[in-house]
DNA sequence: CTCGTGACGGCGA
DNA sequence: ATCGCCGCCACGA
């Protein structure tokens, strides 16, 4: 299934960006695409994303919560461990493990 | 056009 | 800390 919309390129473009060993929630995912608050909505062109070019693997919930994988969350959490990853129990320590994007207005 | 769905986020109990 | 509810956005029918 190819992308049909610009929002749905937009949020694959930003996951490819991920770097390996660091994850990012759907919510930052959202804003980075260009829609914050969006994060509902990136769960759902994530669903479609089938392309090993995009990790959405590395993509987790809000508070370092792993989130969902298609019923497969726990292959999800492997494979992230896989990458470098801790995942202490169902959750990753974001401030250790969470994307820092740069070049962006994280400076006041 | 409207309605329902869903790999979410945040707040309250 | 955990569980549950409401709210938000984009997409398909």
């Amino acid at each position: 299934m190819p992308i049909r919309t610009d929002f749905a390129a937009r949020v694959l473009a930003v996951v490819r960006k991920i770097p390996r060993g660091h994850v990012a929630t759907y919510g930052q995912v959202a804003t980075l695409a260009g829609r914050p608050g969006a994060a509902r909505a990136v769960g759902n062109i994530m669903k479609d994303c089938g392309r090993p070019d995009v990790p959405c693997h590395r993509v987790i919930a809000a508070g370092g919560r792993l989130g969902g994988y298609g019923g497969s969350e726990h292959v999800k959490r492997q494979l992230l461990v896989a990458e470098g990853v801790v995942v202490r129990g169902t959750r990753v320590p974001m401030p250790e493990f969470g994307w820092r994007v740069r070049g962006g207005r994280s400076r006041r």
